[in-house]
RNA sequence: GGGCCGUUAGCUCAUCAGGUAGAGUAGGGGACUUUUAAUCCCAAGGUGCCGGGAUCGAGACCCGGACGGCCCA
């Protein structure tokens, strides 16, 4: 384990050198090791000064001393930059040469130019802002241990830059969302994460509980509900940005909390909000992608709009040359799902059946972005009934990679249409689907109060930022992915 | 929950027909006035994830468990 300390006598030896007491309170930094890089990328001969004081803070993170020279290299935030220093014309030489990988500290210097043309900064003088005792990965390699990178990521930021950029790339994404979407005229809300009823995904929801209440909670699988309550209440164009849990297994793709962009905007269809995804997305690559071609988990993938529609029995039965869909005969599809080896219940309806057949033959075969069209209404019981056909309703989900991106809908505005479709959720609940949603009196109230015609979407931000960023896993892109605690000790 | 794989020095990794482990690097000591993963010398560093079992003898083989990864549900 990274947890163990270096050797009781180097921790002594340093200790003896430094204590809490010569640790200065604050450190004065005049800029950013990047900002040095950019200023002097062409300037400078080998060998030549700037002339140019400056005052730098970081970590030092590799050390070539060389008797009465010595080079390191210090990265903060932004970059790293070599160290240079002359045992006559640096404070404390000595103590410089003594340092560890590792510790932080503050240096007054000199921009320069070594003999070999490394932009550097010549040490004047330094301060030790921190030490540190313990040792974080191999100067080369970093850390590989996956475990101990979920589980200590301090020390994976440190250690891996690759890491460090993922998550740079997923507050930059999280900031052009917002930009995009203010821009638009949406506004950002907040909504309750305790609830006393769940709803607004097909999940299972973790349970907490209040004492002063003495009563049960439910911690939120979507915030969906209380959003279009807003609409009703006036707000016609909002957007969360938030945490949300859901009491499943871990998996590359699946962890417990995760964040979950939805928004909601009145008088429109789901149509509009197709416009709206790919304006958004191909914003988006267009900030952090240096091309829209881009290659993930194997796939050569186009992010560039319009992305394909399709209707789901369209899509199903180009991949499997079989018919599904809600108007077709249970025992008929039952018999496909047979052939195609997808399990099933005896209850399931047609339109249960024909969503198995499409999530275990033809979803994970979209590559490439595909707008899956209408959904059987059986399974979604907040859209609103299509326009055309009676047994479906107006959703798509947008599948990029074989993975569900978005899910969105042209919302249920009926209070009595929406009262019967809770019943059928209560119902499926007590035939034992844990994941079906409560019946939501509050909800219905609200409905009653008048719903306009309102499109709602929910996109999962992490599966957004691992197709943008290229990562495998969804552990990649949260910075303290759930984990069981190590037998060891806490974690 | 099921299947497969992994766990050896702080870190990155080796090793072997089953004969009580080795390198690089980090950390310690020393040399070195232009290095780039600096180089060189010295010393130190291990409950081979944990627990059982067969064996004269196990890190290695067998069984169980823990934690992790991937695939499937």
């Amino acid at each position: 384990m990274v947890n163990a300390p270096r050797s009781e006598d180097n921790i002594h030896k340093k200790c003896r050198r430094i204590t809490i007491l010569d640790i200065p309170y604050r450190f004065e930094k005049s800029l950013d090791i990047n900002v040095i890089r950019e200023n002097y990328q062409e300037l400078l001969e080998a060998g030549e000064y700037s002339g140019e004081q400056v005052s730098i803070a970081g970590r030092l993170m590799l050390n070539r001393s060389q008797g009465k020279l010595f080079f390191g290299s210090l990265e903060d935030f932004s970059g790293s930059i070599q160290l240079f220093a002359m045992s006559n014309s640096t404070d404390n030489f000595d103590q410089l040469k003594k340092l560890s990988l590792g510790d932080w500290i503050g240096v007054k210097g000199e921009i320069m130019r070594t003999k070999r043309g490394e932009l550097s900064v010549s040490v004047s003088s330094f301060e030790i802002l921190a030490l540190a005792k313990l040792d974080f990965g191999d100067k080369f390699h970093g850390v590989q241990d996956i475990d101990l990178r979920y589980r200590q990521r301090e020390v994976d930021l440190w250690a891996n830059r690759d890491s460090r950029n993922i998550f740079i790339a997923r507050s930059n994404i999280l900031l052009k969302i917002r930009q995009f979407l203010h821009e638009k005229g949406f506004m950002e809300v907040e909504t309750p994460v305790l609830q006393t009823i769940f709803g607004g995904a097909h999940a299972t929801p973790f349970t907490t509980h209040h004492k002063t209440l003495d009563m049960d909670l439910f911690l939120r699988v979507a915030p969906e509900l209380y959003l279009k309550r807003l609409v009703v209440g006036g707000f016609e164009k909002v957007f969360e940005i938030g945490r949300v849990f859901r009491n499943e297994g871990l998996s590359p793709r699946h962890n417990p909390e995760f964040t979950l962009l939805e928004l909601y905007q009145a008088y429109a269809d789901y149509n509009d909000l197709i416009l709206l995804t790919e304006e958004l997305i191909s914003e988006l690559v267009e900030e952090t992608l240096t091309s829209a071609k881009i290659h993930y988990l194997g796939f050569d993938i186009d992010l560039t709009p319009p992305f394909r529609k399709a209707s789901l029995e369209e899509l199903v039965k180009e991949v499997t040359g079989y018919e599904v869909g809600p108007h077709i005969p249970v025992k008929s599809l039952q018999a496909t799902a047979d052939k195609l080896g997808v399990p099933y219940e005896p209850s399931f309806g047609p339109g249960k059946l024909t969503l198995e057949i499409y999530e275990k033959t033809t979803e994970a075969t979209l590559i490439n972005p595909t707008f899956v069209m209408d959904y059987p209404k059986e399974v979604s019981p907040l859209a609103r009934t299509h326009r055309d056909d009676s047994l479906k309703v107006e959703r798509f989900e947008l599948i990029i990679a074989g993975r569900e991106l978005a899910n969105a809908f042209s919302e249920l505005i009926d209070p009595e249409d929406q009262k019967s479709r809770f019943l059928n959720q209560v119902k499926e609940r007590q035939l034992g689907d844990g994941e079906a949603m409560d019946f939501d009196e509050d909800y219905i109230r609200a409905l009653e109060h008048g719903l306009p015609p309102t499109a709602g979407i929910g996109i999962g931000i992490e599966r957004l930022v691992m197709l943008l960023t290229g990562a495998p896993s969804i552990r990649d892109v949260i910075f303290f992915p759930t984990m069981r605690p190590q037998p060891g000790g806490p974690s």
